[in-house]
DNA sequence: AGCACGCCGACT
DNA sequence: GTCGGCGTGCTC
């Protein structure tokens, strides 16, 4: 028997091993094993398929078994192969991103002192005698604090000499360090487990009025309660644990363990939730008629339209009916205001999957999911969880970039994926927004997905007043300020008057995105990439956006000595800053990824801003994401130019979704809310359909052009990028590789051309896409195409060290 | 990915 | 001469 294993590594293929007798008859596909992996590792991989065909090499034993039952289903395996061979990346790098690290485990080298040394005997060099030195303080070490001792890269050398002469010797560890909470409970011993035996143990403690008292209390709070648990029990009674282990003595009691979860939602009961509107109800009637129709749904509703009810109907009839939901998020989205409306009308029929929660938390979750007790919301990495009676997922903001993975591999988007999860489950599917992309309203339009649409807004309440106000306008003295009109200044204090809250939108963090120097034009650039680096006022620091390198601001210009440095651009830091020269009395929030890094930041903001402590949020994208505030009469975009000027296919679908996002935020329940646009551009087309709120005008109009110049999804998009430290030798890998693809592709390669970032991370870009018809035929002839001519370069002599990353429908 | 081996230039 | 850099190949 053998076994073909998946490691956690970033290999190409699986790995296999023979089965040892011990274990043949007991392994199934889906089980975690040890296994030994090159010299000195081990790692629990996963067991993909069992054969009895003898490989042409010699096979390494499975060490051990770790899971009895599978820890994959085979749906689960089935999803990896999937986004494996869809996405162009190897398993391995799907089981990373798809186990919760406490159920990956990897053994690090640890080297141990050998019982024998002594050194009065043992002649060392120098090195050894430093990793001598540091066992005996420290009994254990890895391969890299001996690296970090030594100051060396090379350390091996140095421990092959000490473990061959039994100075050291290895230790691997290689544990599950998963640990279930488990709490001591107290019940009946086996020889009180009668009403008459239980009568006669009052006897047995009638000379202690404590035992009396503790017992007595056990039986009345065991009527109401499953498990008493034995602090529980000394608490109510003001008893001591030895108190307790008297009576276990006795035989009246005895303690046990039990498991518990450590994500306690206190036994939430679901509570009632509102009665559908009409508008809600037809909804839900058509949705159901796709689902009949076996199509998934593409929801559109505009903002405060009801959706999440339409979402909640639906979810409480499935989880009524013993079936699992999945409730997916974008991560930022996934607020204290989402989580708290779903937990308080599904109670703990749904857990929350986190970016936040600790592993052992994940884990938790991943068991309860397993045994079908339980529903889940969460970002795209809930997509991982082995869900065994899915019935209904829902894709809530999925227009939502963010649902695409960029940097590590796999590079999936988690829209695209969960409509796979919900086929391959037979569950039906929902796609919900205000702004549907153009890929599901293609869908939509096509057939291939049901639309369902809902245009009124909950209560009747008007959508909001939009108004474009020139970038350009000057006040009553005719100054200009950069980034603050008239207008929307005198609508901040209109609003502030009013007592009303205001949220302003700039996309982008920071101070100011450049420091320069106006006599010679130097700009301070990051070390590592091709970007000028973003002075942040507070922490008085220039940062890099891109890879987080951190410099002083210097005083004086590098380059020509002058102490002029100067600062260009605006940062959400700056528009708070100035705010409180305009508005001195307003109190004024920023809310961007410098200011919620930490565990509860995010959530603490909300707050404040919900109870109304504070009065302005100034902020990122993240202001446009699944806010519902109830005070919010103004709502402002700095700058439309800027989001519209950016360097993408999607600029203006995106511009349109921000801000027509943002602009749903304004004037929630009965008062028409207030939206300003400040714009250079103020007639452009984009902003014309913001305006009008005209969603259908906009995505024929964007429709249009992607069909005209041959964007996605009227072709298929994969984008090569290759990255090298040297730029010459990332130059010719690119042309090297485009001149094989082009021989095959013509046309349909563009590039390589440099990104308009061209170093990142000290690696050199260069980016090729390619772009074709959407025939599934046609996605099978350019991958395959593309993996021989990576492998070819990997091949040739210099381009081996040359990384390509390969995005499919890059986003 | 992580590691060892081998080839090459820079120092004691 | 050796140390340590980097490029290459292999791991069942």
């Amino acid at each position: 028997m053998y076994a073909d294993v998946i490691l956690p590594l970033s290999l190409a293929q699986t790995y296999t091993y023979s089965v040892p007798e011990e274990y043949v008859g007991q392994l199934q596909e889906g089980q975690r094993v040890e296994v030994q992996f090159s010299k000195n590792k081990h790692y629990a991989g996963i067991i993909r398929r069992l054969h009895g065909k003898a490989p042409g090499f010699k096979t390494k034993p499975i060490l051990s078994v770790i899971d009895v039952e599978p820890l994959l289903t085979a749906r689960q395996l089935k999803l990896w192969d999937w986004l494996a061979e869809y996405y162009g990346c190897t398993l391995g790098e799907v089981m990373t991103a798809g186990l919760p690290s406490h159920l990956k485990m990897a053994s690090e080298t640890i080297i141990t002192l050998g019982p024998l040394f002594s050194d009065e005997v043992t002649e060392l060099s120098e090195d050894e005698y430093l990793v001598v030195e540091a066992l005996t303080l420290q009994a254990e070490l890895s391969l890299k604090d001996i690296r970090d001792i030594l100051q060396r890269k090379t350390v091996y050398p140095v421990i092959r000499n000490l473990l061959d002469r039994h100075v050291v010797f290895p230790k691997e560890e290689f544990t599950d360090r998963y640990k279930a909470l488990s709490v001591k409970c107290v019940r009946f011993g086996p020889d009180f487990q009668t009403e008459a035996q239980q009568a006669s143990a009052f006897d047995l403690v009638s000379r202690s009025e404590r035992q009396t008292a503790v017992l007595l209390e056990y039986v009345q709070y065991h009527r109401t309660q499953p498990y008493v648990r034995r602090t529980d029990l000394c608490k109510r009674t003001g008893a001591s644990t030895g108190d307790l282990r008297a009576m276990v003595k006795k035989g009246i009691f005895e303690f046990y363990d039990r498991e518990v979860s450590r994500l306690s939602t206190d036994g939430e009961a679901a509570a009632d939730v509102k009665p559908l509107s009409a508008q809600q109800e037809r909804a839900l009637a058509e949705i159901r008629q796709h689902q009949a129709d076996g199509k998934p749904t593409l929801l559109h509703g505009v903002t405060s339209s009801g959706k999440t009810r339409v979402y909640v109907e639906l979810m409480q009839e499935a989880i009524a009916a013993g079936k699992q939901v999945l409730y997916l998020l974008p991560e930022i989205a996934l607020t204290g205001q989402i989580i708290k409306r779903l937990q308080h009308v599904l109670g703990d029929k749904i857990m929350v999957y986190h970016s936040r929660l600790n592993d052992m938390e994940r884990v938790e979750i991943w068991k309860a999911v397993q045994t079908g007790k339980t529903s889940v919301v969460g970002p795209r990495s809930a997509l991982f969880l082995p869900f065994t009676t899915l019935d209904l997922v829902v894709v809530d903001e999925e227009h939502d970039p963010s649902y695409k993975q960029h940097d590590p591999n796999p590079r999936y988007n988690g829209r695209d994926v969960a409509m796979y999860l919900a086929q391959q489950h037979g569950a039906s599917a929902i796609l919900g927004s205000a702004t549907p992309s153009l890929e599901s309203w293609e869908n939509a339009r096509s057939g291939k997905y049901g639309l369902v649409t809902m245009t009124e807004r909950h209560g009747g309440t008007a959508l909001p007043e939009i108004v474009i106000a020139n970038s350009r306008e000057t006040n009553e003295k005719g100054i200009h300020h950069p980034f603050f009109t008239p207008t929307l200044l005198t609508a901040l204090r209109e609003t502030l008057e009013r007592g009303e809250q205001a949220i302003l939108f700039q996309n982008r963090r920071g101070f100011a995105p450049v420091y320069f120097c106006p006599t010679c034009e130097y700009t301070v650039e990051c070390v590592n990439c091709d970007v000028s680096l973003t002075y942040h006022k507070y922490q008085h620091r220039l940062r890099c956006h891109c890879c987080g390198y951190v410099a002083t601001p210097p005083e004086l210009c590098p380059a020509c000595g002058e102490p002029q440095m100067k600062l260009s651009g605006t940062g959400t830091e700056k528009i708070e800053d100035e705010l409180k020269i305009f508005l001195p009395e307003a109190r004024v929030a920023r809310m961007d990824l410098d200011t919620t890094r930490g565990k509860n930041a995010l959530g603490k903001l909300l707050d404040q801003f919900e109870v109304g402590e504070l009065d302005i949020l100034v902020g990122t994208q993240m202001v446009t994401k699944g806010l519902d505030f109830e005070r919010v009469g103004l709502v402002g975009v700095i700058s439309a130019d800027q989001l519209l000027r950016f360097p993408d296919f999607r600029a203006d679908e995106r511009a349109f979704q921000l801000m027509t996002q943002v602009a749903g935020r304004a004037g929630r329940r009965g008062r028409r809310g207030q939206v300003i646009i400040q714009a250079h551009e103020g007639s452009h087309p984009v902003i014309t359909d913001v305006v009008s709120g005209d969603y259908a005008n906009f995505i024929e109009r964007e429709a249009g052009n992607r069909q005209q110049h041959a964007f996605p999804p009227y072709r298929r998009m994969i984008r090569l990028q290759l990255r090298h430290t040297k730029r010459a030798t990332a130059e010719d890998a690119a042309r090297l590789l485009a001149k094989w693809l082009a021989h095959s592709l013509g046309d349909q390669l563009e590039g390589p051309f440099e990104p308009s970032v061209a170093r990142l991370r000290t690696y050199y870009l260069q980016d090729m896409v390619v772009r074709f018809p959407p025939a599934a035929t046609q996605m099978k002839r350019v991958k395959t195409l593309i993996q021989r001519c990576i492998d070819k370069l990997a091949q040739t002599k210099g381009m081996s060290g040359v990384r390509v990353v390969v995005d499919v429908d890059p986003y």
